[in-house]
DNA sequence: TTGATTTTCCTAAAGCCTTTAGGTTACGGT
DNA sequence: ACCGTAACCTAAAGGCTTTAGGAAAATCAA
């Protein structure tokens, strides 16, 4: 009989879909089979294992991710570029759920090191060029982005938001505009 | 032989703890009636189900953050207030990672309707009397804490500060110092 | 073209988790 | 003491993971 022609990018890929499709969790080498018509086993041949398959999902998507925000901060600055970058997180994972999900997946300190997420380090400390900061207080502002975006992003697809009255594009400009603020007038240490 | 003396209660207690010393994950039926050392289905007469069991675990850990926050908004207002409740969550997430992870638990409607979250709610916006924001600001800005404080919990909860310099505690200060800044003084609409 | 080699995919099987059906047995109340 | 109601158990079916080892397609050489 005609081979499926299963190869780790096509596991990868079509488990990012099942991810986007039926949520992360749902992503499991049984599921993966039943897509190609192909028995659970042989999926071994070309992943490692589960954990395996879905740390390459995880990379895929963090690479996406990455990419589109590449794209949208060239020829950015100061707030356009924080908000362009604050857009491309928000609405990958509005597109793609099961995907941000499996990006949001501990990685070991190696594959992580290996990964796009030193990308999206460096283009937030890109955006924060935009802004007046000495160099311990960037590190906090990072920090800050990294929390407001995971943070919304997951109470928002987690439907968090859903039973208050604002739409969430509204309060999403607003928390931008904020950030926008609060970067361009970051508070001094306070005094204890 | 002697019973083990189940009750939904006790699962649900014994549940929390095997979900912060393991993680929230493992937490399973199975596991669960190892702990009792008794047998898988004698658990299904307490606990609808798997999902059921998680589902308490949420509650609980819903419920045992609100407490704590109750306390700590008593008697505070302002930054103070802010601080007070932010600590609470950030150290419950420490101290019981596994809870803090059941917490994040997406609950249907009508459970989420009557827990704990409600009273979140509350005390967030009981610390946002303490600034000065319109009514659809108020809502904005209930977001906006809620996803630092998710995301940052998160990202710190999954080592995702792990590589960089500046310990987590300054960040968190200057972090609670920077929404204490924002709110005392919150952008209005920006014009388009 | 054909034979050897490699790779792909399969069968088989063990282990663990979930969930339901139906039977015992311990305990509390009368 | 006895009786009914939980509480707990045995049994079994079904799903997912993972490994071991076999068969067959594709590749490449002579």
């Amino acid at each position: 009989m005609a081979r499926a022609g299963l190869t780790a990018e096509r596991l990868t890929r079509a488990g990012a879909e099942l991810a986007d499709e039926e949520g992360f969790a749902q992503v499991t080498v049984s599921a993966l089979a039943r897509r190609f018509d192909v028995k659970v086993a042989s999926l071994y041949s070309h992943v490692r294992n589960s954990q395996d398959l879905r740390t390459r999902i995880a990379l895929l998507a963090l690479e996406e991710m990455a990419d589109r925000g590449s794209a949208a901060l060239e020829g950015r600055a100061g707030k356009d570029a924080l908000a362009a970058l604050a857009d491309v997180y928000r609405d990958y994972a509005r597109e793609h759920p099961g995907r941000y999900a499996a990006a949001q997946l501990r990685l070991d300190p190696e594959t992580a090191a290996a990964s796009a997420g030193v990308r999206h380090a460096r283009m937030t400390r890109a955006v924060l060029r935009g802004y007046d900061l000495t160099e311990p207080d960037q590190t906090h502002a990072v920090r800050l982005l990294g929390s407001v975006f995971h943070g919304y992003i997951g109470l928002e697809l987690g439907g968090g938001f859903d039973h208050s009255a604002p739409d969430t594009q509204e309060t999403w400009s607003r928390v931008v505009d904020a950030l926008d603020a609060l970067l361009r007038n970051w508070p001094a240490a306070q005094g204890d």
